[in-house]
DNA sequence: GATGAATGAGAGTTCATTCAT
DNA sequence: TATGAATGAACTCTCATTCAT
């Protein structure tokens, strides 16, 4: 394995522990176990657990940023677009591995002084942001830009909760009805 | 001091610390400090620190309920009932101490398998959503049914990511959308 | 309840959980609640937790040398009170409560300084000698003083093994391999 | 040094205290102290208490067979090899390190419902018993197989009790008590 | 570059005993 | 005399990180 592949292996195995089970709860003897690598090896690649914390919020948005947007841009224009990302978040939902948001869940580990991984979190957060905006211009004509922003902020929040909720209940209930909300929105 | 207000003691200095720097991030020894008690003393009052947390989550709500609901009951019938719960947000977040949720930030600490807690958790979701839809229906003449419940659950959702987003982006910008999608709403 | 009573009960209910799961396995804590008394009443009736550790071996000594007298004084004369002590134990083997020696269990989990309890203990292996002794006399004609030595000291031995290595194997055959070279040394 | 070497380290350092003062009454502490290491260190070579009790029991058990065994096959046949145990006691009477059998003192001191070490302590009691028999069957001619179990069983009974009881009254006349009475058996 | 044993600090929990009521 | 809440000391065990090899 080359240099950057034990790194993204590591980054890999992480992710899925921390997702799963939650930052603090995850060991590093847990992640080395998992990879198969050695401790030493382990903080060869990354300075602190915390680093690897980054990389595993990166990671995830990523793939999942990517997934979002060729999701959206294979619906057909218009309201399928607009509310699309419900739609991609009923699918994301019936993952097995579906476990809310990771940032959310993050955030509420680290404590408050720790600001180099709130500001990964509040960088993701302005990122989806802007592809929404993007989405809400492209998909409705002669918007002004507080209506614009309304919309988006709107639909933001409400895919927002929609994730928070569906974990935190167990049920897609929640997805339902920020859909039909989002839908009387941008109606 | 008696007994109960050992107790109480307890509980309002765990509160502190677990809402101000998470569950995992307090130690006993920290709160026995705080709190000025000997260790044993704290597990004379809980067995666990596990029902430490629980007593958490239910001082917190108790004490959330019955200011929204005093809040939401001294305002004028109608657009001001139902959309208090982001007027009372707005109060509630220029609080200093103002940390956002304690059941999302505490169900992301906790193993899933969890049971007790993330029961509590979610017993405090339903008794907020109830509260909500009596709000709904006693603010809203001729409502079906399946229109309350849409109304309900889109203040609720509305509501829910305006504490979490409003943290997250250490902004208040998310209550003021919030509260705008949800004026939308009930129109 | 009268004062020596509240007293007796005590011992009772340590004896019980003494003897079942061990002198230092056994809290404080457990024996008020199983006994249903108040802490302080405990210490008021005795002064530390040792102090009852030797109210539980008298307690039990007392009970064993009574039945055991009881039971070899009811055989007929000769070999069968010469060897009743195994046939007694095979008795007290068969009582689901039967755990071993409180004696040789209760030495194992004390400092080597603790002389008080460690006497207690001397003693009444001195007395259960004493006690066997007499019966080796009693049946045994026209025995110098060193054979009834060589037989009593032969017995005690034997039975002491077959209670600790009956409960160790959690078999009663070393009860029976006793009781045959036991045969042997009196014939 | 070496792991291995650590290892072998703690586990020294646990017998002895383990040996002398009790497994319940020595704490990790005690040993990391003595044995100068940090914990965690000796976290990393055993994985619990008990994990380290089996270790001193084991090692316990190999020091004690191998020397029992050169010592009996350096006697001359017969009646010498037969008592040879009883004599070897004598000796390890004399240790002042000498406290009972570890086997005994442990198994007062776990709770019933802990198998592991007890199928340990009754393993090592099995060994003792077949090289017994093999003493025994070697060093008497024509024996039917019952009658080398009855001697075999009682010679390890005078032993047992040869050992818990020479500790419990801080005296050796078990052991030569216990060989009398095995001379005879093996006449 | 890779290893894994060693670390210090701290985690949550339980203990026998005391003392104000 | 009886209570039971409060205590300090001790318990077993885990953590992220470092460093000699």
């Amino acid at each position: 394995m080359k240099h950057s592949e034990i790194k993204q292996h590591i980054i890999n195995t992480a992710s899925d522990l921390f997702y799963a089970n939650g930052y603090n709860a995850t060991g590093i003897n847990e992640i080395i176990a998992k990879a198969g690598i050695a401790k030493a090896t382990l903080y060869n690649h990354f300075r602190t657990k915390d680093d690897i914390c980054i990389a595993y919020l990166k990671y995830k948005h990523t793939y999942f940023m990517v997934a979002l947007r060729n999701y959206i841009e294979g619906k057909p224009k218009g309201k399928f677009q607009l509310l699309g990302i419900f739609d991609f978040l009923k699918e994301f939902y019936k993952d097995p591995s579906f476990n809310g948001c990771w940032c959310i869940r993050t955030i509420a580990e680290i404590p408050a002084e720790n600001v180099e991984i709130r500001n990964e979190i509040q960088n993701q957060k302005q990122e989806l942001l802007s592809f929404l905006r993007e989405v809400v211009t492209k998909n409705i004509q002669n918007l002004s830009n507080a209506e614009a922003e309304k919309i988006t902020n709107g639909l933001y929040l409400l895919y927002e909760s929609a994730v928070s909720e569906s974990h935190l209940h167990q049920s897609d209930w929640p997805i339902f009805s920020a859909r039909d909300v989002g839908a009387q929105l941008i109606a």
